[in-house]
RNA sequence: GGCCCUAUCGUCUAGUGGCCUAGGACACGGGGUUUUCAGCCCUGUAACCUGGGUUCGAAUCCCAGUGGGGUCACCA
């Protein structure tokens, strides 16, 4: 048996990053494309660095995804298996003790000193570090880049592999459990690649399987070319969910930033994703994300759904007075016209504010007359008769009477209505705003625009 | 700075020596539908980093340069 076994092994030092997401993405991809198994793995291994609750917070948001992971491990539940792992490599010569005192890369700048001063001293206790071995040549085939890439020993450092804690760092913890869980592929970011001559050491003294190893592109910012970061980009994965993208939306998107298919299709639910998925599909340079595709997908998918979906969806971001039936009439008219769901306020929140929120605005020269015949007519509909067809015929005939043009009639009564330029067919708004706060905006705009 | 990755329209990309006068999508421009804005339809502008090779032939192969990104912890 050769079954596809890939992981997602976030630290749980906060929200999931959207490259994070993507890199989980294709691992669950790449797996299920096989039938394989998808495992969620928390890297747990600095106690400094958690953040508490970022377990359930991650796994909460895989879900919103619908990456569902069919097995679940924490690395510090697991520490006997990599102090086992690390003293076995002491005792086989790979690897030794040191007492030194911890470096900072970041207070000491770049360094030089590769080799620990600890390296042959036999000591037998403190830390416990990988005895890289000098002018060898390490190397493994990366799936993604599709090429060998190799490393001369002399450039790797002594790495640390057990701290004084009893925690692995992640170089020890990663191949041990990659090993042990029988991962047939790993999928990591590119920040990895540099280190991955350490795990080839470590992969090679513990034996056992390889798994294949690909690095992925990283995602750049469009603004300023570099990584995505924390400190300047927008990157969690919530922070999108909470600003109206669909979830479906942000997947097929970033999917395509780092992958694409031979015949170019740009479509894909999740499981279309999975089953045209193709590991030659990974592309080797970084891409940019770039967010008015990201709206373009939104919109499309917000435009496949049905009414009723999106009014479901539509619930956080509509005003808290608006009332089930209106919202009804209101969604088929925004559906075309919003790119996220936050964007149902600017756009149709007019329609239920009260006459005195909305600032009137007057268009053409005309709007005095305008605003006068639109009310006289208006108020000629009995309430019970409010509707498309009887407000339609009633300002049609206004027009037609008074030799308006329609274009600058309708904008008059637009800006009166909802103090916007933009906004859905005007009548057919009318119709949730209903009679009397319509007559009642009209009689303000007059009023405000008299003299 | 060392090491590593990388280079096709503004952006995401197709392209694996002749199907390339370089294709698609987003964005942008023009037109149509239209009470505004969208949406939809039609349509246009726009790219092979540079220099050397290899070859009858190069976006595709090789080398160099340049540009871009990453990384250099008892963090992941």
């Amino acid at each position: 048996m050769n079954s596809v076994r890939t992981r997602f092994a976030p630290s749980p030092t906060g929200f999931l990053h959207i490259g994070s997401l993507r890199t989980a993405l294709y691992a669950y991809a790449l797996a299920k494309h096989e039938k394989g198994d998808f495992i969620l793995r928390i890297e747990d291994t600095d106690q400094k660095r958690e953040v508490k609750g970022s377990t359930e917070a991650i796994q909460d948001t895989l879900k919103k995804f619908s990456l569902d992971w069919d097995e679940f491990y924490v690395q510090s539940e697991r520490l006997e298996l990599y102090k086992n792992a690390a003293e076995k490599l002491v005792k086989d010569g790979h690897a030794f003790y040191c007492d030194c005192k911890a470096r900072n890369a970041k207070e000491e700048g770049f360094s030089n000193t590769l080799r620990d001063p600890c390296h042959d001293k036999n000591l037998t206790s403190g830390a416990i570090k990988l005895k890289v071995p000098d002018g060898k040549t390490v190397s493994y085939h990366d799936f993604v880049h599709k090429k060998e890439i190799s490393w001369n020993t002399n450039t790797v450092y002594d790495a640390t592999l057990l701290k004084t804690d009893g925690f692995p760092t992640y170089h020890l913890a990663a191949v041990v459990d990659d090993l042990e869980m029988k991962i047939s592929h790993i999928l990591r970011g590119h920040d990895w690649l540099p280190s991955t001559p350490i795990h080839l050491l470590v992969f090679e003294y513990l034996g056992g399987k390889r798994p294949e190893i690909g690095h992925l592109t990283d995602i750049l910012s469009a603004e300023t070319g570099k990584k995505l970061s924390k400190r300047r980009d927008s990157v969690f994965a919530e922070e999108f969910l909470k600003q109206g993208y669909l979830p479906e939306a942000l997947l097929n998107f970033i999917m395509l930033l780092g992958w694409a298919p031979k015949d170019n299709r740009e479509l894909y639910t999740l499981p279309e994703f999975v089953e045209n998925f193709d590991i030659n599909g990974f592309q080797e340079a970084n891409p940019r994300f770039l967010q008015d595709k990201l709206d373009w997908f939104n919109g499309h998918y917000i435009r496949e759904m049905s009414d009723k979906e999106l009014l479901k969806l539509l619930k956080p971001f509509v005003p808290k007075n608006a009332g089930e039936e209106k919202l009804k009439e209101v969604v088929p008219l925004i559906k075309d016209r919003i790119k996220k769901l936050s964007d149902f306020d600017s756009l149709a929140g007019y329609i239920f504010k009260k006459t005195d929120e909305i600032k009137p605005l007057a268009f053409t020269p005309e709007y005095i007359a305008h605003i006068s015949a639109a009310t006289l007519a208006l108020i000629e509909i009995k309430p019970s008769n409010w509707s498309l067809p009887t407000i339609t015929q009633s300002l049609g005939t206004v027009v037609e009477k008074n030799n308006f043009k329609t274009s600058d009639f309708y904008m008059d009564l637009r800006g009166t209505i909802s103090g916007s330029k933009f906004t859905p067919p005007l009548n057919e708004t009318l119709v949730p705003i209903g009679s009397a706060a319509t007559i009642a905006r009209l009689e303000r705009g007059l009023g405000e625009n008299k003299k």
